[in-house]
DNA sequence: TTGGATGCAAAGCCTTTGCATACCT
DNA sequence: AGGTATGCAAAGGCTTTGCATCCAA
């Protein structure tokens, strides 16, 4: 956790941006619910606790510039806003995907090497030069299988 | 195509909607550009050649029942805004994937049965039931790479 | 000190909704 | 005839932007 303050400090710092309290913040934040796909609004919530005069336009600021500097990702899963996750270069294992359950709509995120070549051989066949891919898989999750 | 037209007609009447002459507009316009994701506002313009007092509001209402009704795909390409494509019931190959310059934005529709298993694969191994999947390849298109 | 960062409120953009009217069955 | 479908305009929800003030370097 350390290391990635540090890391995302040094590359603000590379571009002339500012480490700010607000945005050391937003991004432990960030990092205590990596596991979360936490929405700007959420997010918003969490770290009001902590600088109650925090607005959420800096938020959105926050998430814009760090998904320029490509230490976040946005992904949407249907539910019409973006949500937020970590990106390669910050120790988010490359290969996973989000089953999102059709039915209660929770999302989870599964690390799982099936893909690891999948990538690969798709910029073999094409010739595409590939920086990233995302793979959501749709279903019924198994408390709701249960629940029926 | 006009087994499709019929195929719609058949489940709307099945649920008690119309087969209206709107909805058919909005239908054909979607299957002669199969191929080009389009937005709501872009078919409205589209439909709206042929129906000038068409409303937007309507082309929204079809979209959402279509998708209701398994016929198409919201896809969210990161640009604001959804964008829509026929699902696996209509003849659309379930084994695609999309690729999406990050440079210019474009977006092509790749066919490959490299995914063919994957989501069996990843079914079995994590016993979930999958119905659908989602795959976005990121990189930089050959065009975009040639221009440098 | 100085330019970037921030809070607040207003504006923007895409999408949904209310209501009166028009249309399909 | 009866209820759904539609057009129009207004409202909603998420996100961005303008501007004055504040803060990091």
């Amino acid at each position: 956790m350390k290391d990635v303050l540090s890391g995302v400090e040094e590359k603000l710092r590379a571009r002339e941006f500012k480490f700010t309290t607000r945005r050391e913040l937003i991004l432990k934040a960030l990092l205590e619910n990596n596991d979360k796909h936490l929405s700007a609004e959420e997010l918003y919530n969490l770290v009001k606790q902590k600088a109650p005069d925090m607005g959420l336009a800096t938020v959105y600021r926050a998430l814009e510039l760090f998904q320029e500097l490509d230490i976040i990702n946005a992904i949407d899963f249907g539910d019409g806003r973006k949500r937020y996750e970590f990106g390669v270069e910050v120790g988010k294992n490359h290969h996973h995907y989000h089953f999102i359950c059709t039915k209660c709509g929770c999302i989870n995120e599964v690390d799982d090497d099936l893909t690891e070549d999948l990538e690969s051989r798709i910029g073999k066949k094409h010739k595409f030069t590939i920086t990233d891919h995302q793979l959501k898989i749709f279903g019924i999750c198994n408390k709701c299988l249960a629940s029926y």
